[in-house]
DNA sequence: GAGAGTGTATTACTATCGCTATACACTAAT
DNA sequence: ATTAGTGTATAGCGATAGTAATACACTCTC
């Protein structure tokens, strides 16, 4: 399936860097499903002057989106998502993983949460994606 | 109670910024309750010598607590731990907290891992904390 | 093989970041 | 008042990040 622009929006004075804003949106359609491996990305000329920006910034994006093996590029035709297979045991990922869910749980723990609202919110986050 | 420098460390050549590194574990200590309001942060100078860094890079540190209300500057005496009062409605730091468990959760499927494994090591760092 | 479609290497400019050195303002104790 | 202890304002330096303009290499279709 061909991935339409208009499903990414970015916010230039966000403070957030464009082509981090497409990694996350990227990532976010993956893990929720919404598009499959072997759909196409819009190419980068198409992304860039739907969302008036530089096509180089989207074509940074996809290249940081490919060294993860997110996506794969095909040739003169354009890049597409790629099946996703995570890289490495469990136990290394858990790893990988351990700190950055400990720096939200700080975070929601500086906020003032209760440990039950931190539960709550990740199974309605886990019910949504 | 005096904060000792050796509760802290920094690793220069990680990527995370040195005073970045300074506010997580200052975070940390405090959610983790190891201390309280009240408690004196080591000064600036024997910060940065214990841990080989300049004053300025601690004093930064200590300067976005503060904005952030998290430590309370004692002029001419030091830097203190704040009674911890979470601004704005218990609503709005729930916003404030979705996105930021949304980016955890993201990446730990991205990561494959399932609910249930994402879920248990929230429990693990709820109960370490 | 010409043309229109891909993504990218190169180059360059700007702004911001991260860290540091120095000099200053404040407080407390003697 | 002097001294030794606080944190900080200022200025500057080097490196990196983010975006962009241009020219190039590839693929597919006709």
């Amino acid at each position: 399936m061909q991935i339409s622009p208009t499903r990414f929006a970015v916010h230039p004075s966000s403070g957030v860097p464009i082509y981090r804003q497409l990694i996350e949106q990227v990532l976010a359609l993956i893990v929720s499903g919404q598009v499959k491996p072997g759909d196409m990305l819009p190419s980068v000329r198409e992304m860039g002057s739907a969302l008036g920006v530089n096509m180089m910034t989207v074509s940074k994006a996809y290249a940081r989106l490919e060294a993860d093996g997110v996506v794969e590029r095909a040739r003169g035709r354009g890049m597409l998502i790629a099946e996703q297979t995570p890289q490495g045991s469990v136990a290394s990922r858990l790893a990988e993983f351990q700190p950055v869910l400990e720096q939200a749980v700080i975070r929601g723990r500086q906020l003032g949460l209760s440990d039950r609202q931190i539960k709550e919110m990740l199974q309605e986050l886990l019910k949504a994606n």
